[in-house]
DNA sequence: TGTACATCAGTGAACGCGCGTTCACTGATGTAC
DNA sequence: TGTACATCAGTGAACGCGCGTTCACTGATGTAC
């Protein structure tokens, strides 16, 4: 891998992070550029605007999704891990769904587009992950899930999180 | 009620939808001025900050969620109010949690604690509205709820959005 | 191996713009006499 | 009832700032001979 190639993954991996952390207008191109120890100026050698690197860096996200279900051996698991206190402090390392759902709505159709393909893919793998798992039964799953993290996350007190996340995590054991 | 009261309470009432709709940084003081028939500069005369504007107007629209769970007959009638289409395609008359959920945790803590109490009284109001109705099955439908509207708005496939609302809405029908 | 040159990733000043906030002001309204 | 005055909601220009983007440049690297 070359050396710019080198320094393209290095924004789009530091990107997908702030922008789960911080929102897709929390960060600016300077922060993304900074991060990845360089100026702004620079950013358009690798992107043609930013709304083209916020693409790149959701899909880098999405992928980090799909690595988090495929290795979970069984629903159980995968649920637990999706609904624990790690991935509810940790948005930036997490679902981007879960971190950036309301927020997507107003971004460019190839944004949304890969927040279809994320929601299908998590619907999809978790019904690997448990065959007799119902379409339905999958579905409230995955709203759950997603539901229950943003919750935790928008509200003041931890406790009324936790009791959100663990409803969950026993709807997710049955 | 005085001159200053209605335009104060117009400002708000404005605000409460433009903020839904747009997110909390998606809506400048210009234009919920502008939108209340004022100029930007007598913002000022109303309200402290930004910030005390947004409080306010995130109460008003936590009052609406209140009112749309106490006027439906039964549980039922609320999830298929909650998930019906025009709710999804009007966020700025909707449920303020689905409408700004993830954007939320980034507030200041005045506003992270009215969602805390918007979500401690959708359980309360759905435990009313149906008694015998569980803690944990309130929590894991307030979760669907949420989330099964905050995927089908940031989802490309209207058909997608459709699949996970319904799924949530046979399960509040149990 | 050493020199001359082309390439181009990255620099940093500058652009126009919209933001939240401030402030001197205006002009309608209410009160005092 | 009519006049003088105080109040203050609302106006609009201005502020400093950060944004996305542009652009003339620099300096390290790779190639040609």
């Amino acid at each position: 891998m070359g050396k710019k190639e080198e320094t393209h993954e290095r924004i789009v991996e530091n990107a997908a992070r702030m922008i789960r952390k911080d929102g897709y207008d929390g960060v600016s191109v300077a922060d993304i550029m900074k991060e990845a120890g360089l100026t702004h100026g620079g950013f358009y050698a690798h992107f043609d605007s930013k709304d083209a690197l916020v693409v790149e860096a959701l899909e880098r996200a999405t992928a980090d999704s799909v690595k988090s279900i495929e290795s979970s051996p069984d629903l159980a698991t995968f649920a637990a891990r999706y609904l624990s206190d790690v991935h509810c402090k940790k948005p930036e390392n997490g679902c981007a769904l879960a971190a950036l759902g309301t927020e997507t709505r107003r971004q460019p159709g190839a944004v949304k587009a890969i927040a279809t393909s994320n929601v299908e893919g998590m619907i999809a793998r978790m019904k690997r992950l448990s065959p007799k798992l119902s379409d339905d039964e999958a579905r409230v799953l995955c709203s759950a899930l997603v539901g229950a993290v943003v919750l935790s996350r928008a509200v003041d007190d931890p406790k009324l999180g936790k009791e959100l996340r663990d409803a969950v995590t026993k709807l997710a054991s049955k």
